[in-house]
DNA sequence: CGTCATTTTGAGGTATTTCAACGAAGGTGG
DNA sequence: CCACCTTCGTTGAAATACCTCAAAATGACG
């Protein structure tokens, strides 16, 4: 199942810039992109990756040994359950950080479902260098911060029993993620993801989100203009629908 | 609803010692006390308190100024959502830290669900100690990291769609937490949350909560010795009900 | 020992899941 | 260039599991 695009990560080139990880862009607390000199630091210890679309970056229980910051596209990051079924934890887009691990070992698998930018930091020499540089350390604490915020959101619209609100919540979610890299028109969504995937990150089966995406076009909320442009109609609605419950 | 023991946070006594604060205790990276400095520098800038059961921390929405960090009891965070339910974000107990903001400003809302001693810890000067210490920090990251593991494990559980499967989960959670400070049988689960607690963590119904319970005592896979009390009668079943599907 | 809160148990309604078949889109090869 | 195949998405119908409403039972506490 969608193993054809399934392959190993490659070593990679090793062009510098990290240009411009808005490290702690957008929310809030101490907007902040990086200063020259731990720019500099990074790229002195990061490799940068172009990847194809349906790329695997790492397998869930491998040894943890770098993390990765999204520059451009949108990664997913996913569990295999036993019964076949594929849970996906989180959706990675530009400026993201991701390779969370625990004992040494990471917690996901991750995958490109777009082409992707990204740098790779050895885990080791990241530490090495946050070690030293308090101030850098501090916006990856909020980067992982507002990381635990998204996923609280997400246990919050997964509490949902309504298909339909969940879906709605999802759209904001990914528009809010895309306005800060797109200059483009906030009123269209690009989804880069799946319906599949969709269905795995809400944990409905695929059949209830084409449903409830009939539903939101029924009630004139958003058209789906070909499989991955979602345009909405009534912002207002679709606001109302998500906060609702 | 359970309100008769709400009331606001008090000012708080002003007594010394962090003690054994094991940030970062238990999960396999970097397990570490605090150094004597940090400590002293910690004790320097918070507050103990003692606080009873059902005592509101503080609220959603409210302006963030401090961190809190657990010694002793349970805390639950939760938001109110506008059908009038309530869904539990987490359950906080020893060694957590806890007080996630977002724009300044709390995003959930904390009460005690048991008797509590903390320390409140204003953020300002937090995050001033922080900037002059790295070490501090990255126990500090590897909290918050943890943190974020415990919400994306909570997601996971919320994606299933047995009650009984998602309730062993909790169970198993909730076993882990308090084997890091009590000393007691492992096999023996003291559960501090009220059902309706549980069945807002779980995006239940309580009465689903109550019959998925009675479900796994038929199944002699645990008993309840009094309503807050659960001992394990059967690890595996336990373990494979919560990892199926 | 009585009162209040919490929990359990019962019965019916509703949403999603599952199973199954169909339709659309994209790529490949002849 | 068209046929074929594979993947993905849509639609339909039946089964299951949870939610809601309602009432009884248990437990905590003064």
């Amino acid at each position: 199942m969608a193993k054809r695009h399934a392959a190993s990560l490659p070593s990679g080139d090793d062009s510098p810039s990290i240009r411009a990880i808005p490290l702690l862009a957008g929310n809030g607390v101490a907007t902040s992109l990086l200063t020259a000199r731990q720019r500099h630091d990074l790229e002195a210890i990061s490799t940068r990756l172009r990847l194809p679309s349906g790329m695997r970056l790492y397998h869930e229980g491998a040894d943890a040994r770098w993390v990765f910051v999204t520059t451009h596209g949108a990664v997913k990051a996913y569990r295999d359950l036993p019964s076949g079924k594929r849970q996906v934890a989180a959706f990675l887009f530009a400026g993201d950080v991701f390779g969370l691990a625990e004992s040494g070992r990471y917690v996901n698998s991750t995958q490109t479902i777009t082409p992707v930018t990204l740098h790779r930091i050895p885990l080791d020499r990241l530490a090495e260098v946050l070690r030293h540089d308090a101030e850098l350390q501090f916006k990856i604490l909020c980067k992982v911060t507002h990381a635990l915020r998204e996923s609280q959101r997400l246990a919050m619209t997964l509490g949902r029993h309504d298909a339909a609100g969940r879906l709605a919540m999802f759209l904001l979610t990914v528009q809010k993620h895309l306005e800060s890299e797109t200059t483009a028109d906030p009123d269209t969504i690009e989804l880069p993801m799946s319906r599949t995937d969709i269905a795995g990150y809400l944990a409905l089966s695929l059949e209830t989100v084409s449903r409830a995406s009939a539903e939101l076009e029924r009630r004139k909320i958003v058209t789906f203009e070909g499989k991955s442009l979602v345009r909405i109609l009534n912002v207002k609605s679709l606001r109302a629908l998500a906060a609702a419950l």
